[in-house]
DNA sequence: ATCGTAGTTGAGCAATCACTCAAGTTAGAA
DNA sequence: TTCTAACTTGAGTGATTGCTCAACTACGAT
């Protein structure tokens, strides 16, 4: 084994998906992804094969993180719907932070690309599914904890949630201020308690 | 005057429309637009200027053509709230009829384009103000008819109406069956009608 | 019929695109 | 020390990008 590579992966693939959320994936040269992951392009495609597969590898990573963030808003609230409440508001905050960008890059991604590009929109809208499954299981385990009346379809509440979340956070990206949107998390949010069966006992 | 031009600028617009908003600005070539357009270079530049200026063109069509259905839905019906419930109904046929993408071009616009496209994304905002002011308008009307309760304030509801179409139809660009779409807007729909003022007489 | 103006055409421009590869560099194995 | 396999480098590939412009065409006015 002679000579390790002089990049951290872990590192590049992080700059790569700061630029790719930021720019999208057509408006995104090779030239910027030299500039952002500071490699030479035969580095870069000998690490990552090409464009398409740099990008696709950026959108799994970034969907792991997203996860990442929801089930720590999750894991921090005994309730199922509280911790879908608190995930709600801390969206409310997206201008706050400085970040790459406001909308999710799964949407973005979804939005941008074509049927030209059917392997990388599939993958982009998988990942979405996984998220729309961990907004049913949460829904589900509300309803067996009684949190939730057994009137209510997880599987329809958590489309509802995930289109309520695409809708936020697209709205994000528009020039409005930071108190607007902290207040459609709010009613979001709200949405989302009144949901909780008055009979319940916790 | 010598000449006129052998191709209908309205129609020339319409096909720039289907073509720019099925593919995004960056991913969609002059080659594409001529094909498109059945125009050669020459008379597309001097017709429309350049690439930005005939999507930004394309862009105020668009938004021109989604006004002109909201108001449609909203003549249709003798209540505002009713107006606006039968218009996200009518969202949850995106799937049903034939059309070059489901989800807003304008919202494509916004998510695709940054700060090196500035001056086009900043119009696709605008449009999209210009349709929250609507959503907000309608609001007011209904609460001045007493159909709303003076509780509720029309900007907020506006803004809120406004991220739940954006994630409707974000959502609906997904790989999902047209049945959970038309319950996604069965629900929406319902939670615009329980707004409506339960002491309201009409 | 002639003229002038506006619209059309398509070959072709410089710039940029994603990508390659031969030459050079580095480090562990022998 | 020498060898060798993995990694880095950057000049350079052909293709495509948005766009131009000189030649050409069509048509109303005179």
């Amino acid at each position: 084994m002679p000579r390790q590579p002089l990049y951290d992966r872990q590192h590049a693939l992080d700059q790569a998906v700061q630029l790719f959320w930021e720019q999208g994936f057509h408006a995104t040269s090779i030239k910027d992804v030299e500039r952002a992951l500071d490699m030479r392009p035969g580095s870069i495609y000998g690490a990552f094969g090409n464009k398409v597969r740099l990008f696709q590898a950026a959108l799994d990573r970034y969907a792991e993180q997203g996860l990442a963030e929801l089930d720590a808003q999750l894991q921090a609230h005994a309730s199922p719907l509280a911790g879908l409440a608190a995930y709600l508001r801390s969206l409310g905050g997206l201008r706050d932070r400085q970040m790459p960008c406001r909308a999710c890059m799964l949407v973005k991604s979804l939005l941008e690309l074509n049927e030209r590009d059917d392997a990388t929109r599939r993958q982009a809208d998988q990942l979405l599914a996984a998220m729309e499954s961990r907004f049913v299981a949460c829904f589900e385990a509300a309803r067996t904890a009684g949190e939730l009346s057994a009137a209510h379809d997880p599987r329809r509440l958590g489309r509802r949630l995930q289109a309520q979340v695409m809708g936020m956070r697209a709205y994000a990206q528009r020039d409005v201020d930071a108190a607007a949107l902290h207040q459609l998390a709010e009613d979001m949010a709200g949405s989302v308690e009144t949901l909780r069966d008055p009979s319940a006992d916790s």
